[in-house]
DNA sequence: ATAATTAAGGACAAAAATATCTTTAATTAT
DNA sequence: ATAATTAAAGATATTTTTGTCCTTAATTAT
């Protein structure tokens, strides 16, 4: 469905949301670790969130990374658009340029729905509630 | 959702599908051009549908691609399996190498229910009714 | 048989995605 | 102030995907 980079920002967000606080940041070596991603490709990756004010970062001495309450209460779907992936779930199965109700491949109609469905999925639930839900008791095997 | 790759195939297919037939062999040039993609590309693509049986080829004057029943009454599932892309309607959405019911990640239980529908688009329907369904009067915009 | 036509096959090229490494800048603890 | 720690930034490397080109093989029309 996703590329790499978002499967990692999705991971990393998540992670991030459930283990971090303004006052325990969390290293990229941390993050890393945890989500299995490779070090130096995830934090370029947090970067990009980083400007885009969907996490925040300190450098120094009990710096990291962390999140606060507006990122919490959003919707992954911004994690994806951040990282220029929501056009995925617009377009064409087939690929066509211009694939509409008007002018429709022969998968149109019902693939619609599905996206619509999959968007609603991205949209629905907030990180913080995403978060919650990850179960760490039993380790997830990235 | 699919690769390029995977794209082309479905729409040199259904294309196949729709204006061939054992008398009337359509070649790669009419093709890729009516589909709109890379020529060399498609070919390679088309070599391996041939190869397994798909589509059928034949080089020479009035020479090229057509299709015949088996193919026409089967799925389009079995073009993307062809392509080595059905993996994707298996994976889970955060990359996660184990994610289950019992082990699930977040997104779980929501996206198995889209995965599930998408299964059943690209296995319901035959390729030869897909290509009735494609308007050829309106040309789709590849 | 020969020439023309078409797909098959192999080698190569370009672009994009994925990943690494090194240096710099910011922050903090001492 | 200094040293330690951590993210930012930039350059580079690797792999995968996407795409091209050229030669060979098969088939057909003449």
């Amino acid at each position: 469905m996703f590329s790499k980079k978002t499967e990692y920002a999705l991971r990393a967000t998540i992670y991030i949301a459930k283990h971090s606080s303004e006052e325990k940041k969390l290293s990229i070596v941390d993050i890393s670790k945890a989500i299995n991603s490779p070090q130096s490709f995830t934090a370029k990756i947090l970067q990009v969130l980083t400007k885009k004010k969907l996490i925040h970062s300190l450098p120094g001495p009990n710096g990291g990374f962390y999140i606060t309450e507006p990122t919490l209460q959003a919707p992954i779907s911004c994690i994806i658009d951040a990282m220029g992936e929501n056009e995925a779930l617009d377009k064409c199965v087939l690929g066509l340029k211009k694939c509409s109700t008007a002018n429709p491949c022969p998968l149109h109609e019902q693939y619609k729905k599905v996206k619509f469905q999959l968007k609603e999925i991205f949209e629905e639930k907030s990180i913080s509630k995403l978060a919650k839900e990850l179960k760490n008791n039993k380790s997830l095997q990235y």
